[in-house]
DNA sequence: TCGAAGACCGACCGTTCGTTCGGTCTGATG
DNA sequence: CATCAGACCGAACGAACGGTCGGTCTTCGA
């Protein structure tokens, strides 16, 4: 137990969630499963048994991060952007929030992105991403209706293609070395195009 | 060795080029560090010792796999319709071709976008894509140059996110099942504009 | 000052991993 | 019919895995 005033008394200890943020980042760089819990305590600069007095085991880290990430990129879903105006709107607000999203927690939603259903944890947080990318789906569908949008190509591929473009930042953002507007840029870039024609 | 006429002499078996299939099927299911051996042989219905009679060892099996993928992609850059033409029709030649590549070698193409650089096998993939994709990055700046599609945004975020794009094609395309011309519905969306505004 | 509890540790457990080895079976060749 | 090589197998190897256990050290509240 903590006392109210003041947490991580006693020993200045590190804390959970510094530990938890090792080991995303180990996760990242080694994948999930290649990583041992000796790697884990190496980065944190403690035994292995020390780390189990913090988290109960390999896949407690594991689900703890993708919380964090899904908490966020959910979080996006409720604001007042995403949820009033036109679908075509809301859609832009969606798309610049989740960038932001995506590089303030980097390490967390890269690692949501490469999982894959090992384990219990894993599909859990693969239902929550297709209840997400569910919604941009319908929120698609809904703009090219209301006739916001040229419906070129299938609203379904539409709207997977959009996901998969946003998600891609992750490949490559390394945080704090952003000269540009990255939010607005990916923003435009996906509804207007990456490489529109040149005007005549 | 075998003889000209007829390969896969003496016993049926079930050849390399099986197994490899298998073994690349059960790598995307569960991923590659988490498929064990006997998880190999138990889906290719041979025992563990008899997988060693055909392929050197677990790495060997994914360098195989690696090296299928990469070599079809960097097949298309040596197409006439990515060496000839103005830079914007190479692009669109390419980016075609990618979606053709990846749909055909869907499960090999997979692995290799998921590889993340563990083994020796997986880094010299990883500088082999980086390669590839350094070929289409200057081919954007190009385009960019000759002023053939309007510079929004920077060259080099364009290309990152058209090979994002193309590339989130595996993530949940499905062999058989196309309906539309996927290739071309994915290079006009990555061109014009996953949803472009709607004519006035 | 002293008891309690959290942070931390070294040693160890059973299991599973990738790999090896010695050997059997089969079928085309001479 | 004898030979030979490739396909295949069961059993076992050392190493590494995730996780457990009993104990030590440190610090704070009473």
């Amino acid at each position: 137990m903590t006392t109210e005033t003041g947490r991580r008394v006693r020993r200045p200890g590190r804390g959970t969630g510094s530990l938890l943020e090792v080991a995303v980042g180990e996760f990242i760089t080694r994948g999930y499963d290649a990583t041992s819990m000796e790697d884990l305590s190496r980065a944190a600069g403690i035994t292995k048994s020390s780390f189990y007095h913090h988290f109960s085991g390999k896949e407690a880290l594991l689900r703890a991060a993708l919380e964090r990430a899904l908490d966020r990129l959910f979080a996006i879903l409720d604001e007042d952007g995403a949820r009033t105006g036109s679908p075509l709107a809301r859609l832009r607000h969606i798309v610049r929030e989740q960038v932001e999203v995506l590089v303030d927690e980097l390490p967390y939603v890269t690692l949501l992105l490469r999982v894959r259903g090992n384990t219990e944890s894993e599909r859990w947080a693969l239902e929550r991403r297709r209840a997400f990318d569910a919604q941009i789906a319908t929120l698609v569908g809904e703009a090219v209706d209301a006739g916001e949008v040229r419906a070129g190509v299938e609203p379904t591929l539409a709207a997977r293609l959009l996901s998969g473009l946003v998600n891609s930042v992750v490949e490559w953002v390394r945080p704090g070395r952003s000269s540009s507007n990255l939010p607005e840029d990916v923003t435009r870039v996906a509804f207007e195009g990456i490489l529109p024609a040149a005007a005549p």
